[in-house]
DNA sequence: AGTCTATGATTGATCGGCGA
DNA sequence: CTCGCCGATCAATCATAGAC
């Protein structure tokens, strides 16, 4: 089990969820399946960037802010992330997506739109 | 460790497998357009419908379908191909792309 | 009641098409 | 012509339901 507490959101509420740090560590790039709080994340055998929570959480944070970003912003997440600049704007990009998939089907949120930049 | 509160917020993941009517609606489906199982939007919506689920699990269920036949070939894949063979002769209300010849490697 | 397999869902990344 | 976004899809993986 690798799991998820990246999708603390999902059901509207603002989601502050369970702030921790929490364990686990290992570090390495390749093949060292870390999860929790190291700050590198990692690259499959194939090209598949696991994310770490650290990072996930950042995001999501970001874009409950602003679901678009400015190419300053986006270089300036990517240098606090340590991810490269394509990976946020993917990361984004696949964010609204996921979120509009979730408010056309099941009643998620239709507000969170907490506009401001 | 912290994986313990994975298991409720998870809910989602609490999938249940669909009915045995809608893998048949589906199955026949995707079997009588091997060479192109890629329904519109239109038809997802159809099926939906018909099957009684959402039209991102349609996708979702085409996409899994698409990777896992291919990931086969030649298996006991060639053996669900007469799904269609049956099936589709039969009434098949899609049209039914015929493949070149026989069995084919649509993807 | 376990163990193994089938299967629905998630997600980083790619592809084609659009518009600025 | 380049770039970001959208929509659809891919591909690998997760977690569980169901078969044995």
């Amino acid at each position: 089990l690798q799991n998820s507490l990246l999708l603390s959101n999902a059901t509207a509420a603002g989601s502050a969820a369970s702030g921790l740090g929490v364990s686990l560590g290992s570090g390495g790039n390749v093949g060292g399946s870390n999860l929790g709080s190291c700050n590198m994340s990692t690259t499959n055998n194939s090209g598949r960037t696991n994310f770490t929570n650290k990072q996930l959480t950042e995001l999501e944070k970001e874009f409950h802010f602003n679901r678009y970003l400015t190419r300053a912003r986006r270089i300036e997440i990517a240098n606090t992330l340590q991810l490269n600049e394509t990976q946020v704007k993917i990361w984004f990009q696949n964010r609204r997506m996921k979120q509009k998939k979730r408010v056309k089907e099941g009643l998620i949120p239709a507000d969170i739109l907490t506009q401001h930049n | 460790v912290m994986i313990l509160r994975s298991r409720f917020l998870d809910a989602r993941r609490k999938r249940r497998n669909f009915s045995k009517q809608a893998s048949e609606i589906l199955n026949e489906y995707f079997y009588s357009h091997l060479s192109n199982p890629y329904p519109s939007e239109e038809a997802k919506e159809e099926l939906a419908r018909k099957c009684g689920i959402t039209v991102s699990q349609v996708s979702n269920w085409f996409g899994n379908k698409r990777i896992r036949y291919k990931k086969n070939i030649g298996k006991a894949q060639e053996e669900a191909n007469l799904y269609a063979a049956k099936k589709a002769a039969g009434a098949s209300p899609y049209s039914m792309a015929g493949p070149p010849s026989g069995t084919t490697t649509p993807m």
